[in-house]
DNA sequence: GCCAGCGTAAAGGTCAGACACTTGAGGGTC
DNA sequence: GACCCTCAAGTGTCTGACCTTTACGCTGGC
């Protein structure tokens, strides 16, 4: 472990020595921690309303600003939401799915443009999840996911190649929403929007978007026919199809973050 | 632009979707968000040292607190840290992966007990994550991942039921990581996090204990023997055994949290 | 009896200013 | 050169005030 910076997460170190730095955590961090902790226990549930800010103050001997600088804490992390005028108050949030989805966006898009992760190991775990999406959608779709999966292919043809890049997007997300594993949609749909941004719609080639639309449609109809070793071959396939596009891309373009081309 | 939490929370909230929530954002809110946006856009750089708050407050044309707000979401979310003293301040925080391991096993674990994602879609998205993972170490494995593969093992006999189920965890930690494959690692590390929270480790029974053990030697003998497929096969038995595992102790057990669900 | 309109008050949002605490840097002392 | 002391920049915390939002309830007219 390089832990260069020790700020935070500090452990109790031996009281025996007397060392003279201060580990204590600001207050707002500390009252942070106190009140996430209620929460994941469930000494809070989810829904009830926390005491009113200046009554936290009181109850855990710090000012208003204080408490409140913690609960901006939470509020970004969706563990609370804040209401305001009568009956306002702080609230301990539902746990969402979106919430985690749009965390992890940023978040993998900085662990990438930071090179933490690269681009092939995004490519790598997308084809770990949607190959196997593709094949449960298929062992499993009912027919109402059938239906919205069928229907991100019905654009037809798109000149816009923007809209287009959307419509692929709403394909995958189909594809792991029919799966059934909501925790694989949370999962790879941030992964999606990463490349999506990452790799500007605009330097696409036409013909293969549609090689990347009649891929979709086949897939749908294999996940359609039930036939899910078919669903998966195509997918990986699919994919297969799109590494090479970024790849390419990736070689024409490196690794320039957002590339805001003016010509 | 994310600046719809507004709208995200009312949906959230399962009620109307269409709630007259006021689109006027607080100022903390806003002053996030535009640094959110300089950071994601890298103008401000990793490392990067922002104004003094007061200097913020100064160019945002609001007060001190409001900033600080403002400074406590984007460092809850580890998008900039703060340091004391002087030359302190807040920078930009260099992305790192621990801090999405972090912030996805509290968050799993608030979705699973919240019966938002169930726990066999977590062990299901472990089983696609981790059977190729086993497969990829088999491939890719070098000798200094395999020595550390290895070492997960080393503990022997343990009479500690928790000390085994740390081991287990490191084992697994250790595929993922041997997998050369990050991105999976820091998914795939908080589900089994959360796993391991879910169902307490005094729940197991000691040879089962043992099979699992044995089963991580069988898996760690394919891998260093590079037979990919065979450490794919492997690892998919291994976490059906695990499954089948919960799924006994969900019977005799069910966790607490959850316990009104419709049966 | 019902609905519209208004007032009210609770609670979050914002502000200004002050002081305390931390910590590196620079200078002085031995 | 090593040590200590002071200083200053910047965050951390507090106080107390005022603004803004908004559900609830009262009032009055139909």
């Amino acid at each position: 472990m390089q832990t260069e910076d020790v700020s935070a997460h500090s452990e109790a170190l031996g009281e025996q020595s007397g060392l003279p730095v201060s580990r204590v955590l600001p207050a707002y961090q500390q009252v942070a921690n106190q009140l996430q902790e209620l929460i994941m226990k469930g000494t809070l549930a989810v829904g009830e309303r926390l005491p009113a800010e200046g009554e936290m103050a009181l109850q855990f001997g710090v000012s208003r600003s204080t408490v409140r600088e913690a609960l901006r804490g939470l509020s970004s992390q969706s563990l609370v939401l804040t209401k305001r005028g009568v009956n306002g108050g702080t609230f301990v949030a539902e746990p969402s799915a979106e919430h985690v989805q749009t965390y992890l966006e940023t978040t993998i898009g900085l662990l990438s443009g930071a090179d933490v992760v690269s681009v092939d190991e995004i490519l790598e775990a997308r084809e770990l999840i949607e190959v196997p999406s593709a094949r449960l959608a298929a062992l499993r779709g009912d027919e109402d996911r059938l239906q919205r999966l069928k229907a991100t292919l019905d654009t037809g043809a798109e000149v816009d190649l923007a809209a287009d890049f959307e419509g692929h997007k709403d394909f995958h997300v189909a594809i792991m929403e029919a799966s059934g594993n909501r925790l694989l949609e949370v999962i790879a749909r941030p992964m999606f929007s990463v490349l999506r941004t990452r790799f500007v719609r605009d330097r696409a080639s036409p013909e293969l978007g549609a090689a990347v639309d009649g891929d979709h449609h086949d897939i749908c109809d294999a996940i359609a026919a039930g036939d899910a070793e078919r669903a998966a071959k195509l997918m990986h396939n699919h994919l297969e199809r799109l590494r090479s596009m970024y790849e390419r891309i990736d070689r024409v373009a490196p690794p320039e973050i957002d590339a805001e081309s003016a010509g």
